[in-house]
DNA sequence: GCCGCTAATGATCAGGCGATAATCTACACG
DNA sequence: CGTGTAGATTATCGCCTGATCATTAGCGGC
């Protein structure tokens, strides 16, 4: 037994525990992206090209590599940059959220973080909620009070932001989300040009938003708006 | 059948074929919407008050009856008047857009239609393609067209309607979809006004439109836009 | 080249799963 | 009240699945 005859060495024989965890939860990514929570431990493990108990000597349980694999995906990929770039005022409204849908959709669009994404909110796991609280928060929350600030309505500290003001960023995120959902889960053939899709579900929203809000907000205006950068486009 | 005496019937033995059927399809449409195709057929079962083999008395496998599920909903409950509504040019189209996606989303926007339909999605069967080959045929392309009609661009029998264009009905389409999702799979706290949020989502769709439409094709109106329809907010 | 540590494997368990076949029993009919 | 038909149940098969445990074998240190 100790004489290994002409035995191809099946590629990847006793990691450092590190690197074989590092293994494990990637393809646990992609696995579990594809084929859902009910994929079987014993398939991953083929893919892996390891056995299916080893799986067991990194993480207790189905569960607990579920739980890393959401950690890492949903919590792991979010940039605290996106933040600072909504609120920073030196660029025009309009360039600052075309260009964090741009960043936003680089990390976020692909076809197994929003699958991940759907299965957990399927699944009806705890991850979407903490999600959509951390996106409401920190960014579309963000979005409404750099919306009023464009359109000289009131500060967003003093009168906070309702929840009908917030679904106007749920459409523009939406919209934009959705196009993904067509793609990588419906397999749908999509128009393959997001950055034109993004341009103009921000145009969407910086169009229709003032009308909005002023029947909303009851035309409390401090300034006027700044028409120019809201409605540049041609 | 005739003399049918005071019987308290017994919960539910031995019930002629046609209903039993009936029974078992509507509770696996709750069922599976609620937990997934990988749902067990003893549990559902187990709902239904009767036992397990019983199922297959009436359905040979799991995945037919999966099958007559998808059946049931997804093509059982299409509407062939929204087509005809869309096409009824005695409505502005603002009303028609409106209505239609008021009746659209009395059937659709359920939560088990919801589930069901991104649980199909995920597994990959062809009955997502299928609706969206639908959905686009004979309604996106629709109001695509009647949006041409409104706004005196060629006619859409002359110049087919641009895959630029279907995007802007499926902006449409997902921004309203997507409060769905959210309502029904994430469920997070949405903003319970859905009449507010269609009539925003078209007022959206016909703002936006005619700026975006101009550009496409080119500046080549036969009419002037009937513009005291697509913009009737105030 | 031996040795110890431990990554990795092989064998296996207990429960769950879809599906089948034999059996029972509710109901209509005469 | 007996009897046949068919709706419904009981028992069970064969396979799968998450998880466990004893054993093997690769690699560094001496």
């Amino acid at each position: 037994m100790s004489t290994n005859r002409a035995k191809p060495r099946p590629a990847s024989r006793r990691l450092l525990p590190g690197e074989r965890e590092k293994l494990i939860v990637k393809e646990a990514i992609r696995f579990f992206s594809e084929v859902g929570f009910s994929g079987q431990t014993r398939e991953l493990s083929r893919r892996l090209g390891i056995t299916q108990p080893l799986l067991y000597r990194y993480f207790p349980s189905k569960r607990a590599l579920l739980e890393r694999v959401y950690r890492e995906v949903f919590l792991g990929r979010w940039d605290p940059a996106w933040r600072s770039l909504l609120e920073d005022r030196s660029l025009p409204l309009r360039a600052r959220l075309i260009e964090f849908y741009r960043r936003y959709t680089a990390v976020v669009f692909r076809p197994e973080w929003i699958r991940l994404y759907m299965y957990a909110g399927l699944a009806g796991t705890g991850f979407n909620r903490r999600y959509i609280d951390m996106l409401e928060k920190q960014l579309l929350r963000r979005i409404c009070a750099e919306l009023r600030v464009e359109l000289g309505l009131p500060d967003s500290r003093r009168a906070p932001i309702s929840p009908f003001e917030m679904e106007l960023a749920w459409d523009l995120h939406g919209g934009i989300f959705y196009y993904c959902v067509r793609k990588f889960i419906y397999r749908s053939r999509v128009h393959e040009n997001l950055p034109a899709l993004i341009e103009h579900a921000v145009d969407s929203l910086l169009l229709g938003a003032p009308t909005v809000l002023d029947r909303l907000l009851g035309r409390t205006r401090t300034t006027k708006p700044k028409g120019g950068k809201t409605r540049d486009i041609p």
